[in-house]
DNA sequence: AGAGTCTTCCAAAGCGCTTTGGCTTTCCCG
DNA sequence: CGGGAAAGCCAAAGCGCTTTGGAAGACTCT
């Protein structure tokens, strides 16, 4: 059932039952509602493809994946797709990955935008100066940076948690609790959100007069054996840190197997806080010791930015908006005052 | 730059630069070079919107995303991603990602199979007479099912790993060490491929006269929380079982757990067997004790996915070919002879 | 009553490609 | 040398929608 027939069928023209079904003011209410009924009873849907080609609007989000033999997809991106999926289910946006080699991005971007395959995409894992999101701005495609991009010199719509924030004021717990030499196991700090955390670190020890030693700052690929091994190396020190942040539970993991490898206990002698996303699989509550955590849902993060796609897509929201949220202190069993 | 605008250019018509472009032979070789080349001077590429309305091919390949509050994608997924998106970088294939309801993911498949979104489809999490494989089929769009579906009473094509022989030999071995009393701690015995690790257990027990107890069978979503909860259920029983197989890595990581809240050693007290798809962010070799695996990368059966796939669209492939993958036994320091 | 303004609808021209059906021209062979 | 086949090209008809540029009729106002 295409639209020539709907029509004739109606005795209408295409224009006017296109027109009836998109809603243009141009048409009869009573006609309206005549169309509108024929096309349910029969199951009318208009045709992506035609509509599409007329248009040049796909009704879909996109995000290119970076791929390669040696990248590894972060399993954060599965959370953050349940969110994006809990919204763009209820308004039928699809969702389209492009896989593209990792070192060269910008061409699969620019062939989604020259071939008009998506409405919209988004960026994550954001570094400062980020050229994909200089890319996107002046392809002139709608988008929004799950994340934030630093020193561009330009503005752009942006949705992150406030990394920052979090870290000083896990860091300023653990001072509080007497702890002098903090450490940080990092993820990648190419990337803003590690900056950022390690930024807001370093402002909570300035403002009690401490520093963070650079030998106690370690910054890798958010792997359970990375954790462990950063850990192993700060707790081998001479000037071993006595709290630990960590920017991922899966970091966390192997932090607490290097401790227990080095008969060291939590909180006892260490204290750790990690930064939790909420994933449904691994929850710090359940860590041996229970993780303390500075917590935020990356699902919801997802829904947002679909949310927020959609309503650029529609012309509903315009600008530079930057949104930032607040990132929860879940204090439990893995800190403690500082030994001795 | 589009076709008219090229045709023009060279002086010939659109139909024959079409052809030239699309390999057709009816084209003079001399005169395809000639529009090949200009072609890929003025950096002309069809426009995939025109093409797909007049071919009702889109060039992508489609998966049914199922979403809902309480429903958590499998991380399993982003390896798979990862894999399947090596082959189809490579080969510009593009994935659309459809949400749907959980409960209802009939009305997207006939949907995006309507609407000609996608050229195929994957289907994974198979259960035994899974509708969505009986649906594809009837619907006649190229599909590729990863994991299988049983007694549906017709053939389709699929990949899948060996699971009933993983968990036999796992089983196999355990008995081998003298363990009597095995208990299996598996996914959701909904899907196929708990049924088929069942299966192999209970068969290795058998050939030697033993069997697996109800009570000794856990079936749950795989978290670390249900395989910490299955465990201790397991282990507080009076016939405690000496030797238990888990269904994955991140449940493995709490039985582990529970063991050590028991103050029971692995192995000394229990061994254990894990089935590992090979992440690279836990790794079974990094467990305080090196876990013993079965080991199948879940992203090398994402790219062989993608390609048969792929396969299937060109016509290469056809009729409802079957392909079982071998499951690697690895053993490391968590089984050990049973205790006593 | 005539002019102007809405309201409601329509025919037809795109969007940019593929493909059908045919038309020349060349080539081969009896 | 004439007829048939093959090679090489083209015009035009789709694919199914949106949108432009009217047009007809109803209504208002002077």
């Amino acid at each position: 059932m295409n639209l020539k027939q709907l029509a004739h069928m109606l005795a209408l023209s295409q224009t006017t039952v296109s027109r009836a079904l998109n809603g243009y003011p141009e048409v009869n209410e009573e006609t309206r509602r005549r169309v509108m009924d024929a096309a349910k009873r029969h199951g009318y849907r208009p045709n992506p493809s035609a509509r599409r080609l007329a248009t040049g609007k796909s009704g879909m989000i996109g995000y290119v994946l970076p791929t390669g033999a040696a990248v590894d997809i972060d399993p954060h991106f599965v959370e953050f797709l349940s969110g994006l999926g809990d919204y763009a289910r209820a308004h039928e946006l699809d969702l389209v990955l492009s896989p593209a080699d990792a070192d060269d991005q910008e061409t699969t971007y620019r062939r989604i935008v020259a071939n008009r395959q998506v409405d919209a995409v988004y960026i994550s894992s954001p570094r400062p100066v980020d050229r994909r999101v200089a890319l996107v701005n002046t392809l002139g495609i709608p988008f929004i940076v799950h994340g934030r991009s630093e020193g561009s010199g330009f503005d752009y719509p942006y949705l992150d948690i406030d990394n920052e924030g979090a870290f000083h004021e896990a860091a300023r717990l653990l001072v509080q609790l007497g702890h002098r030499r903090l450490a940080l196991i990092n993820g990648d700090d190419r990337e803003t959100f590690a900056i950022h955390r390690e930024r807001g670190m370093r402002r909570a020890l300035a403002a009690s007069g401490l520093t963070l030693d650079d030998r106690h700052v370690s910054s890798v690929v958010m792997t359970e054996e990375n954790g462990y091994r950063a850990a192993r190396r700060l707790l081998e020190q001479d000037d071993a840190p006595t709290a630990i942040a960590c920017s991922s539970l899966i970091m966390a993991l192997g932090v607490v197997r290097a401790a227990r490898d080095l008969g060291l206990s939590i909180p006892g002698d260490i204290s750790l806080i990690a930064h939790d996303d909420v994933f449904p699989w691994l929850k710090p509550e359940n860590f041996s010791v229970p993780l303390s955590t500075t917590r935020s849902s990356i699902r919801l993060a997802g829904a947002r930015v679909a949310e927020r796609l959609a309503a650029r897509i529609s012309g509903l929201e315009e600008g530079a908006r930057g949104e930032v949220w607040p990132v929860d202190l879940v204090v439990r069993g893995s800190v403690a005052g500082a030994p001795g």
